[in-house]
DNA sequence: AATGAATGAGAGTTCATTCAT
DNA sequence: AATGAATGAACTCTCATTCAT
């Protein structure tokens, strides 16, 4: 095999996408070292080089998740301000164009989740991704009740728990057509409105 | 190893069952057919005698987890009459004694629910539970919206989404704390009354 | 690969049998269960059937070579009556015997004492085969000493010792030719008798 | 990793004192060249600069055990006369010496000699070591002989071999408490003196 | 109905070594 | 003199599955 040499943190993130898109594809399941390495284009030895154990590359797997979250929310929010309801159909919007664009993001992140009762850092990274996610739809509906355009007896904290759950199941677990996604989302959005 | 002869649906039982208990113990990751088999007291070939691929196997597994919830609901029901508001909280109380008293189902439907998309019949089993219990608690809105116990403009299809959505997502994949989970009923509860 | 049944006990014999062997041939260091595997004529998996680990199978030698030994001293010791001398003439004759004939226990036992301070299965075995050998050199020691053939100031325990020793050494270690190892024999003769 | 320069013959005395002591500790078995690295604080690849091979490394210990016992011997050396007894009994002391104080010297050359029919360096190695120790026991043997303070029948090659083998194969190979090593002493003593 | 013996394919991992810099 | 990146070949061990009995 030619051997061509990258430097270490290229050739680390080459390898981390590599075994997200498969696990993506294929799910934690059906994922082999060897397969990484060879489509990679680089010997096994060398995966090894980087990461001890496969144990480590689903870590590093993970946390390239978390990040690629991360990216796409800060990236997404627009420095003008919003109104609550329209940073909620904001987050409504987020989840359909993941839903719709980042299925990988979504299948790996259905994978962690399998995972996580057997692997703490597995569970780490799910926690922290939900965590994030429900804090900011929670500060979203806190403002929509203090500026009344939310239902009054609003339950901030349960709230964004039913809606991060539900878009969360829906998006990663069921497979449901766009038509019921919407209609998902236009009842999560009338369930906190005033009447 | 005490040769114990049993008659064949109940051997083919007796692995099922233990099987499922593996799945539920370990995650399909884990699932080996040796162990199955060492563990039910037979031989891996007496194993393939019955269930001639791992994937059979699984799918046997699937329609046990199916059987266990269509008994659960048809044994819960009961018989005397319930207002709608009624029967939705006692939705609630099935899930909460689920989560309480059955977390091997979910474990293995979260199992089925990662393999689906790479499995037929994984998926199959998945969504004709979903779409059971979708389809019971749609009935409870809609006769909740009929006699004005819950919102006018309830979309009962969307609310049962949302509902068993959430109740999925936080009892299989978040490992919610009692507290939250209540908090979580709750305002699924109030997000359909009326106001 | 053609498959070939043995009975179980014939196929443990034959992969100890052939093992035994290659350590003898070419040590430890190059001992490798595929080869093993492959000299016997079966599948790896195969021989893990038998020794689930390398350890164990090195293990199943070791015990081989024990057993090789105490059969070759039973079958070796004759009915008849033996003076001490004759007796002690006749453990030298045995080791010059296991010399000739025998290298490969010896190469084996030279692997085992080698291993001898990093696994206490080995070191139990050389253990076990020196202690033998010397107890029974000691008991010939004890009655030429009692019937006057052998030196009264004689320690039968030290010159145990010293004779096994030297004669393991000599026969395991030291690559000596057979000149010497007659003289080293010919002066432990002549070191325990009168003058 | 602090990158420390050194002149080249120190730095090939630091590995070689490195692998001794690791060879001494674990066995050729375990010996690898990438934890020699790692302890001494260098690159593998730094190791390959002066030891191309890792046979290259393990004749290289072989080296430096042999100088090891040779200056040993020279400065244990005492410029007075001893008698013959005296100077025996002078060799069983650096005997027991070594055997509780250099008990690394031992491992090492237990390991080489296990190699030695596989490895003609090795061999060659051992064959010095024993040759010279010989060498010089039997001129202690011969200069007691000649002047009656050992048995006239004493065949001062096949005694040295005898002591040589007992002392090696006691201090190298058998785990010999205190108490019988010094047993084997005193009987060796005893074998060689007039009655 | 059940089993013991056997297998093929491949898993993750190891390790001495190479080579451009 | 020293290194980081990379490799090839091999290692022990695993596991679903087969098949004659």
């Amino acid at each position: 095999m030619r051997r061509v040499r990258l430097r270490a943190d290229a050739r680390r993130a080459q390898i981390v996408e590599t075994a997200f898109g498969m696990i993506a594809a294929d799910g934690l399941e059906q994922f082999r070292t060897r397969d990484v390495a060879e489509r990679v284009g680089i010997n096994p030895a060398t995966l090894h080089h980087y990461f001890p154990t496969k144990e480590d590359l689903i870590l590093g797997v993970g946390e390239h998740l978390e990040a690629a979250f991360i990216n796409a929310r800060e990236t997404s929010t627009t420095p003008r301000r919003l109104t609550p309801l329209q940073a909620l159909r904001r987050e409504f919007a987020d989840a359909a164009v993941v839903r719709k664009r980042r299925q990988r993001w979504l299948a790996v992140s259905r994978e962690l989740a399998t995972r996580a009762p057997r692997d703490a850092a597995a569970a780490a990274v799910v926690r922290r991704l939900t965590a994030g996610w429900r804090a900011s739809i929670e500060s979203v509906l806190d403002a929509g009740v203090a500026d009344g355009s939310f239902r009054a007896d609003l339950d901030a904290r349960g709230a964004s728990l039913v809606i991060v759950s539900a878009l969360w199941a829906a998006n990663a677990f069921l497979q449901l057509p766009d038509r019921e996604f919407r209609k998902l989302c236009r009842e999560l959005e009338r369930s906190v409105s005033i009447r």
